[in-house]
DNA sequence: ACGATAAGTTGATATAGATCAACATCTCAA
DNA sequence: TTGAGATGTTGATCTATATCAACTTATCGT
């Protein structure tokens, strides 16, 4: 009889078996290692949409890499605003800005249901030691990250961000193997307004400004791009 | 007769006579594994003001920390705006975005003369595989910077950018053991707008508003914070 | 399938901050 | 020391986007 994997707990921990081995931390490493990093590998758990990860707050101990679906990160400011600082698609981490302060700043959210591997920091930066790939990629990916927030610093005006938004989506997506102009539009317009720190209202207008210009086509979550060069122009980078 | 450095370079290389021991790279090091750190820093070069350290779009190859005085970095778009995405004090890396692309994004420039360390990225991370305490404090300083630009995020309003900014150059001041209340605002009013992605003429009416309000005392470049809270009751955070 | 609640859209109005313009002050080279 | 260009300030106006309000459409539990 096959081992099935439980809804709540799926025991596929395998690096090796996963589609997201060119995107992920595996990235340049050899079988040997990857058992290795495998074997720190906590638990790879189902998400329901909504459910949250851990809380701003907890002590830092892990690390997160996004297997399936989405989660978004939401931070609570002193006056009790949240923010949403970031999207997380699969292949990327998140939980790696807890590393400094010592605990999380953020309560990561799925967005839709969602798997996410639990990886213990501490074996992590151990592992990295001694491998020279992991430790490259783990660097590789924070400047990644580093590197997209700078990007989007320039974006200034609603249409900037909106534009530079989408274009973010599109890459990343792109990315991961998926089209780069046709994609769900997994989260609300209002998390979308916030994340860009707009009114919703306004996204709501400037897509369907894009809509009307022929730039995209929406049918509910949706989206299609239909000229990436003009939101790439809107942007300018 | 002893040896004097030159003004052009200074052949203090040693980490563990440099007052920023304690901030930058070398935390946590011990003092043999704090002499191979040494050994891999290439220059400690004295940047003129408006000097820059290299070029966006030049191979990464190095990543920099700032020994004295304060570096900016500056992107160019492809409409050739620049945008100042980040003002750098001693004891902090920059260069670090580059290693995802591979190359530099923003030019690095002095904001007044400064020195800045010069260290190849790949002997740094080859250190980092056989120093723990090393890769740590580099995966610290990362996640320092992701942090912070989380942080930031959730100032909207001009006024909450302006206080976060000069709370975050007091705090940064305050770890490197001068004054949190008092400090030279070095970098323009025009860069610290651009930076914050407005318009100069609006930063300098909320300084003088803050003035007024009895929050800040600025002469020409000095600045001292008269009233904490307050600015930390405007950012909420 | 139905109604309740949330999410999204559309329009009217208000406002924070950009832009334009004039002036003041600083910096620095000759 | 002067004066020219850069930097900063102040005021008047304009505009992008927030806010407020009403309505429509989707979602979901029963």
């Amino acid at each position: 009889m096959a081992l099935i994997p439980t809804a709540s707990s799926p025991k596929q921990l395998r690096c090796s078996q996963c589609s997201l081995v060119k995107l992920c931390l595996p990235v340049g490493l050899n079988d040997e290692d990857m058992m290795q990093l495998e074997s720190i590998i906590e638990t790879s758990k189902i998400y329901k949409q909504n459910e949250s990860v851990y809380r701003a707050g907890d002590p830092f101990h892990h690390v997160y890499a996004v297997k399936s679906g989405m989660f978004q990160t939401v931070a609570i400011d002193a006056n009790g605003d949240s923010q949403i600082v970031g999207f997380h698609l699969p292949g990327e981490l998140f939980g790696l800005d807890a590393i400094y302060p010592g605990h999380y700043t953020s309560t990561p959210v799925a967005v839709s249901s969602s798997i996410a591997c639990s990886i213990d920091f501490k074996e992590l930066s151990t592992l990295a030691t001694q491998m020279p790939s992991l430790q490259h990629q783990l660097l590789t990916l924070m400047s990644k990250e580093m590197h997209a927030s700078h990007v989007n610093m320039g974006d200034h005006s609603a249409d900037q961000k909106i534009a530079g938004f989408i274009l973010s989506l599109s890459a990343r997506y792109k990315q991961r193997g998926y089209s780069a102009n046709q994609f769900q539009l997994l989260m609300s317009r209002k998390d979308i307004a916030n994340h860009l720190g707009m009114a919703p209202e306004t996204v709501s207008r400037l897509l369907k400004r894009l809509i009307n210009e022929d730039v995209l086509d929406i049918n509910q979550s949706d989206i299609t791009i239909k000229n990436m060069k003009y939101l790439q122009d809107t942007v300018g980078h």
